[in-house]
DNA sequence: CTGAAAGCGCTTACAG
DNA sequence: CTGAAAGCGCTTACAG
């Protein structure tokens, strides 16, 4: 093994050695089926056979031989389709893809956090140039399927642990919730609350994180009632905001981690009789389309939802045409827009 | 050569074309080593025979026949992706999707009706099952390159005259109509108006013949002032609405095409003063998520988005494995909403 | 779960 | 300039 290894390596300077899949069979000692079988994803290969193929494949980074070789696809993964939020970075997708002449296979994980069992097989029988996870993770076996298949993979607002070395795209959250807080301590406010989503996603945690330097360097002490974890949608906060309304010493502002979560304040507002902004403020997060047309306009964080879409897109081409990425890691600007969801608190 | 043509097109009912260079050089009287060499530019071919062959692969639009011969792809194009209406369908096609483990490529047409020059060529090479064309129609060109291709089609919410043979899949759209505005008549309205969309597009011209024949079945006039054509947005909504409501007998109740016309009506509505429901009824059409959240509670048409994506995807898959679609056009149903942005008109 | 054998589509090397 | 034959890399169908 040793003589042969060193033969195959001392050649790849440049060249690809021509590493075919018999070449591969042979050092990884099993046969040209077995290997085109884990090339391709498919089952019926014991799982310790698998792993030492792909061990070789990619300690010689084994390239198809055909023509074909690459599809002119991007994959595009979604934790849940579920919001305008979603919407808006396919745009952005779209718009690279179009450019390239890339199609965009779109697959959606129903709310779950990695892609089922069955996907990463389709991905790889597809031979896309790369794949996009928004808010979502792949298991590190995933992970390591695609790298053999020199399948290049970009996360947007990615939710586990950050991957060692995964590039990826999100927005400015901590300073965007930083201004946000700001924004209510200068309208008068002091009994602020905050709405959060699941902290072991970074990017409510960062903007928790904001919202707590803000109020510190303002001075003002968080009251740990009112910060409340829940789902980010408009049915949970909006059980959040009423038990927050009964408290006895109730929060005259609420900072919310998206806009769904500020829609869900809305309405528990209203059905505690309460009106926006004079008996309560709110920000929102993400400055989807609707806010503007809510009742009353809200104001919100402005994250560049499409333009996140369009930088991890070309990220991934950048990667797959062999350039290293310039960043490891982009984060776009927020910008709070002041509509008409905040106030300065009732005087008592 | 008759003979060999036949023996082609007969095996095909479920196997299609896959022209391979064999195919080709039988075809162009050559042998397959000449055909390769006409696909890869190389020297040393007659001119005339070159030329004899290149047009017999234009003609038979030869692919390289490495790859497989049917991806398991769903092409799905949308005239725009600017609305949750769009992400209920995508949800719908999902669904089927997962199930027969197909992957959904999704294009956008920024708003036109026809996929761009490009967007054929592209499908082609994918050699997708089917395709889905949602508030969108392909040239008969395109039409006529798919079915070449034997790649069915399914459309949803068609848009120009409806397409002699392709199946399609809509929702009740003049019942809807019909249901919404026999409930503003039966709380008493009489200057009911309606904001329309485009009326070349069949599901507006339904929407607006329902509205209609409800008012001709209560004896009511349509007063042709109050019979708007606009844009499907907010925007242009609001307005038509303002327009509207400087009139010297302005309407009581509004129905709108879609939900979002029906916020631009609550826009204007509040900027003019009014407040929905007391001094303005107002009826939307699709039932999206916000719906419920809009101050007030908006009163709409449910519109079975998702299941008309499900629907569509299953039709394609039916289609596409050799059944008899068993409808050309399937309506599903729709049903009114009632909210809070509708009420009895305030007596004067 | 695995491999020997057959097969596929394309290309190359050679003979005419 | 052309094709029969051999070859290449990968995949499929089958047997164990």
């Amino acid at each position: 093994m040793t003589a042969t290894g060193a033969t195959a390596s001392v050649g790849d300077g440049r060249r690809r050695g021509k590493v075919t899949v018999a070449t591969i069979a042979r050092l990884a000692g099993v046969s040209a089926p077995t290997v085109s079988r884990v090339i391709n994803g498919q089952a019926g290969v014991a799982l310790s056979t698998r792993r030492r193929v792909e061990a070789v494949l990619h300690e010689h980074g084994y390239q198809r031989g055909d023509a074909a070789a690459q599809a002119p696809l991007i994959e595009l993964v979604f934790h849940a389709l579920d919001s305008l939020w979603a919407l808006e970075i396919i745009q952005g997708v779209e718009e690279v893809a179009r450019d390239q002449k890339l199609g965009v296979v779109l697959t959606t994980m129903q709310g779950r956090l990695t892609p089922g069992a069955g996907w990463t097989e389709q991905v790889l029988s597809r031979r896309p140039m790369g794949v996009i996870a928004v808010l979502s993770d792949l298991t590190t076996h995933q992970q390591a399927q695609l790298a053999t298949g020199s399948i290049p993979l970009v996360t947007l607002d990615p939710t586990g642990e950050p991957l060692h070395d995964t590039p990826s795209v999100g927005a400015a959250n901590y300073s965007g919730a930083l201004v946000a807080t700001r924004h209510l301590l200068e309208l008068g406010h002091r009994r602020i609350g905050m709405l959060c989503g699941n902290l072991k996603w970074p990017f409510c945690r960062a903007r928790l994180d904001g919202f707590r330097a803000a109020m510190d360097q303002a001075g003002v002490p968080v009251d740990p009632d009112l910060v409340r974890v829940g789902p980010l949608y408009v049915e949970g906060a909006a059980r959040e905001t009423a038990a927050l309304l009964r408290l006895p010493e109730p929060p005259t502002a609420l900072f919310a981690t998206n806009d769904l979560q500020a829609h869900g304040v809305y309405e528990a507002a209203r059905e505690a009789g309460l009106r926006i902004p004079d008996d309560l403020s709110v920000v929102g997060f993400d400055d989807l389309p609707f806010t503007r047309w809510a009742g009353p306009p809200m104001t919100t964080v402005r994250q560049p939802l499409k333009r996140m879409g369009t930088t991890a897109a070309a990220m991934l081409v950048a990667i797959a045409s062999g350039q290293a990425p310039r960043e490891r890691r982009v984060e776009l600007t927020t910008d709070l827009i002041v509509r008409q969801s905040t106030a300065r608190p009732r005087t008592r």
